[in-house]
Parts: C-alpha cells; sequence; structure tokens
DNA sequence: ACAAAAAATACAATCGATTGTATTTTAAAT
DNA sequence: ATTTAAAATACAATCGATTGTATTTTTTGT
C-alpha cells in the first residue's frame, strides 16, 4: 500500500528532471540553475510536497533531534529547564523528544534505548533516583552521541554536567537557619546514590560541623522527596519534639510538611523555621513564604542544551569540560524569619 | 564515512544467513525456525545491534510516534495531561514527541510542519490563543494522519475533540457566585476566537442572566490569562469600585489577582470573592483557598491518547464521535465562601 | 524410496532522499 | 569557429530495514 504523498521523485516525473536535482534544489546547493530551482519550488509547493525526514535522516545519518529525560514534567523546576532547553534547540534547528522517566530506572532505560533506534543526534537527561548503574548510558554514548547531564550531576567519561554547586548552595541555606538561631536542624535529603543529594546532604552537614552543631543521623531523612513523603517525615518531626528547623532538599516536600505542621499548630517560623530548594512558585505563595534556593533553570536548560548541540557539531563528541557550575541563590522569605 | 552501527548486514554476513532472514528473526516472525532465530538473536546481542528505527519506519510508512502540541508545558493542567498522554502512549508502544508552541500560532505551524516531515502516526493538540485559522491542521489531516484535540475543542471535520462541557463548568462556578451573594461580579476571559474561552463567557452570561443580573461588557476583561494580565486587570477592578465577585477562566490569572487584592487591603472572599479554573496546586496553598473548577487532567490525557491511537490504528482516519466530554466539579474553598 | 506438501531460507525490489561521479549544455577564450 | 573551462544536469549507488516471490531443504505420506 503506497502512500499517497508527494516525494522528489513526483516532482522530478512531473518537470521531467532528475530527482537528484530536484533534492538538490530544495536543499538550496549551489549547483542548480536558478531558474530551474524556481520551477521546482513552485511544483513542490503545487504537489503540497513535504519532505520525508525519515529517508533523509536515513541516509545523512543525522536526525538534528535531541532527547531530553526528565524524571518528572509536572514539577515547576523541570518543566522550566525543559522549556529552556526548547528555546534553544528551537533555533538551532534541533527537535526535541521529550521523555518522563519517572524516576524509574527501567523506564529510563527503555527510553535511551528508544532514542538509541531512533538515533536522535545527543541526550540530555537528568537521572532518576533509581539510577545508580550506568549500562544505558554507555550504551548510547558509545553507539548513540553526545550525553549532557544538566541538574543532577553524574561523572562518565567524556560527559559534561550542567548543575549548580549543590554543596555551597546547600551550605548557605544551612548556615542561614543556624543564623536564625536554630539548633536542631532537620535535613530531607533524596536517595544517597544520586551525588545532588549527596552533595546537598555534605553541604548541610559541613554547615552544622562549622558552626558547632552535631550532626544527627536521626535528623536526616531519605526520601523520594515527593509531597506524601513531606508529611510522613512532618509527623515524624512532631513526635521528636526537638526539632526548630527544617532544610528540606526540594520545596515539593517541604511545602506539604509545612502544611502539616500548620494544620497542627505549630508556627513557622517561630517554633520551626523551613527553607526548601527549587524556589517553586508555590513557595512564594504559601503562608509564611518559604525560604528557598533559586536555581537558574531557564537558564540552565538553555546552557545544557547550548554544550550538547556544541558536542554533536564537534563530532569529537569529547566534552572538554567535565561540569558546568551555574550559580544559584537563597530566596529569604518569612519562613525562616524569626 | 560510515556509521559504525551494527546493522541486519552485519548480522547477516557474520552468520552467513539472508538479512531478509535475520529481519523476520528480529521480528519474530513465524516463518524463521527457531533454531536460527536463536543464532541471529545471540549474535546481535553480541554485535550490539540496536535496530534502526528510521530505516525501518521509512520501509513500512509507520513511527509509532504521535505528536503533541501544547501551549506551554509549565502550566501544571497541560503537564498533567502530558503525563496522561504519556501513560497512554507508552502502554500501546508509542513514543511522544512534544512540542510547545507558546501560544504562537507560527510556532504551531512550524511544528506541524515538522511533525508530517517526520510522519509521525497522529496528533493531539490544544491549540493556541492565537489560532483562528486552521490551514496548518488541515494540511496534515490530508497527508498526515488523525488529529485529536485536547482542552481547547476545535471543530474540524472528522476530527474528535476531548475536553469538559466548559459553558456548563462555567454556568456553575458563576451560580456558586450568585448564590454566595455576589451581584456585581467580574470575568477573566481569554481570546473569543477559541472555542474553550467563548464556552466559558457564554456560561457566564448565562448563569447570570438566568439569576436576573445584568451582563455588563466593561466587566468581562480578555487578555491571555498570564499572571501578569491578573494583576493588571485587579488593577482595574479595584479602581472600578464596585465588583464583589471574580470568575476567572483560569487559576494563574486568578491567583496573581488575589496577591494583588490582599496587598491592597481588600478582603477576600468578603469584599471580593473569587473562582478560578484549572485547580492548579496552588490554589489549594493560597490563603484563602481558591474555589476553582476542578478537570480530569490526567485521564484527558488518557482518553486523548486513547482515542488517537483509536484512529491511528482504524486508519479510517475518521472519528465517529466529534467530541467527548468529561465531567468536571466545583472545588469550593474559603476565596468564595462569604 | 519417491512424490507432494510444508517449512525454512534466499533473492531482489522497495521506502524517499542524498551525493559522488559522469555527462551534457552553456559560456568564455583564443 | 574551435577548444577549453565552467555550469548545469543526469546517472547510479547508498542509507538499513521490510516484504513478496522464488528457491532450497526438510518433513510427511504412501
Amino acid at each position: 500500500m503506497k502512500s499517497n504523498k508527494t516525494t522528489i521523485h513526483d516532482i522530478s516525473k512531473a518537470l521531467n528532471i532528475d530527482s537528484s536535482t530536484v533534492s538538490r534544489a530544495l536543499n538550496n546547493s549551489p549547483r542548480v540553475s536558478e531558474k530551474t530551482r524556481k520551477k521546482i519550488r513552485q511544483k513542490a509547493l503545487e504537489l503540497g510536497y513535504q519532505r520525508n525526514s525519515l529517508a533523509s535522516n536515513l541516509r545523512t545519518n543525522k536526525t538534528h533531534t535531541i532527547g531530553v529525560i526528565v524524571p518528572r514534567i509536572s514539577r515547576n523546576f523541570f518543566a522550566t529547564v525543559i522549556a529552556g532547553i526548547e528555546e534553544t534547540a528551537y533555533e538551532a534547528g534541533y527537535n526535541v523528544v521529550i521523555c518522563q522517566s519517572l524516576e524509574s530506572l527501567e523506564r529510563e532505560t527503555k527510553f535511551m534505548d528508544t532514542l538509541l533506534s531512533n538515533r536522535v543526534d545527543g541526550v540530555l537527561i537528568s537521572i532518576s533516583m533509581e539510577t545508580t548503574s550506568y549500562e544505558h548510558l554507555l550504551a548510547f554514548k558509545q553507539h548513540g552521541g553526545p550525553i549532557v547531564f544538566y541538574d543532577r550531576p553524574c561523572h562518565i567519561e567524556n560527559c559534561t554536567s550542567v548543575s549548580i554547586d549543590d554543596f555551597q548552595a546547600s551550605y548557605n541555606a544551612t548556615k542561614h537557619l543556624i543564623e536564625q538561631g536554630c539548633k536542631h536542624i532537620a535535613h530531607f535529603s533524596g536517595p544517597q546514590e544520586i551525588e545532588l543529594y549527596k552533595n546537598r546532604k555534605k553541604g548541610f552537614i559541613t554547615a552544622l560541623e562549622d558552626h558547632n552543631l552535631l550532626y544527627k543521623e536521626a535528623y536526616c531523612f531519605e526520601s523520594g522527596l515527593s509531597s506524601n513523603d513531606g508529611i510522613e517525615i512532618a509527623k515524624k518531626i512532631v513526635k521528636l519534639k526537638q526539632i526548630d528547623g527544617i532544610y528540606s532538599a526540594n520545596d515539593t516536600a517541604a511545602i506539604s510538611a509545612m502544611q502539616y505542621l500548620k494544620s497542627k499548630g505549630i508556627q513557622i517560623p517561630n517554633d520551626i523555621a523551613v527553607v526548601g530548594f527549587n524556589n517553586d512558585p508555590i513557595s512564594a505563595v504559601i503562608e509564611p513564604g518559604l525560604t528557598t534556593v533559586n536555581q537558574p533553570d531557564f537558564e540552565m536548560g538553555n546552557i545544557a542544551a547550548t554544550e550538547l548541540i556544541k558536542q554533536i557539531q564537534n563530532k569529537t563528541a569529547n566534552s572538554e569540560k567535565d561540569s558546568i557550575i551555574l550559580s544559584s541563590e537563597l530566596i529569604v522569605r518569612n519562613s525562616s524569619n524569626k
């Protein structure tokens, strides 16, 4: 069953011009005279010709498409990074295929496979919370193309990571709580296999130590940092009865915890001060406003995409830089303003 | 420059078996004996073979990919719809390509073009606020495949729209404000070329009329319903000094308006009651909680994708149904609880 | 053991575009 | 007018997989 779409051969036949010339004309090759180029363009329009990218990509071995793997598209931070990626890609003439890992390694692996099959030119990825082995990434790197990590750095040979300095941001956030007078600070952390969460935790611990506060493992709660996780941890914190500060590695968990604490009559920031991470839009709306770390999300997308495209076009596919560090800032609101 | 990737021909040569047999083996065709199938599978694994989907898709004229055009990915409602689409597509073995129109007709048109070039099997689209002409959609419908509209219905021949009953939802929301005692209700509306906003406005007006309230054109504010638009309109409303209720066609504008009004010392809901649309997560966190219309967002994605895939596979590409209407509900919170 | 049927595999065309090389046409130079 | 160079176009192979048809091999029945 033949597809009804117009091909260069249809144009070729209609004008009695070889299809190679038609192809060149449509690609503005200087090898075609202005006169025939016009004729071909005209006929193409007339027949409603639309290039078949599959054929073109097969032949040229390029798709001008980049794959993006994101843990969850509905997180504002990621949605904004994607918007940044998209902007840069669009301007550079690249298409973007977005895949949600939903924090599942299995899905992530399948998507890397599909992206490889579809011969995307490169991949931008923020690894899932389950990702502790890297074969699927290495496989792509070997047979596919460059990979650039964003937000969650990952040290694979010849791959660049674009992120903020999580250690430092975390250190500053914790220091801020200490300066507000908090003595017993809890930390909401993510899976320790993920470097980002390890770094945030390290920053937290180091800040405590530098200010002569004791770090207690019992005050560090590791979870997936979902809304539900925030509530569950908040429950435990209420029972502990000693916590006077919370530093959460993301806003999602911080916000649900805040809501739970408020519902239990706990005063924020007076009883417990709270600091989050990501500057989610909700953090500015909740009362009291949530102090949080603002990351250059949109810009992170721009930069990661720019770096990837550079690597794609250099064809060396080897990154000079292991990591690109963007600056972040602590936005102080009332949730920590004792 | 040859790509270094393994092809069926490499496997074919390595085993001295024809490539057609290799292809069939890898596709589990019954025409290949179990013995050689195993041998081929084994060798494929050994050589790190990865099917080239470009070639396959070119030959079969199917991509198992659906295009999704979304106004803005960072709006929670859309992000959730996409998650729903993605879930269904993933289960059915379809890939999803997501494109952000950013409410621009130009971008939307370019994307439809690209999707057509890339031969996606079908498209799910929520048209941009600028989309008042449909040539780009008709072109895809003619040469491409089925189109299913979600959220923002669009009546093109043989296309299905999946949405809620905006008129009714709007009617109920307005009725609710009236029942709370509001007499001078303002409406934040979107571009009237978009059926969705027209319907929401109609529902608003009809509810007023049914309750013997005068509809004033001056109380209806048309905009892009962005955060900024909400603030600008709120400013005007403060100047009017008569408004005692706001019904906004989305939460984004309602929320920023609420914040502006609060900053001006206006009491919500006592001075002005507010109702929004979409049940954005922020609406549950802002104080007072924003009364809003909850749409089955995730489910809408599921259903739209299911319908599209059905049409793709039926190959008739003709929809039986012009529209699929999902039910919505008004979530009453304190912003309208006088 | 042999013909017929069934199973397994090989051959070859094809999807639609790109591109190196060959050929023809046009223009420039003598 | 004729040679030469340059410009324009045609030819043909190719990208990697799929698939209808042909051929070979194996199995079955008698």
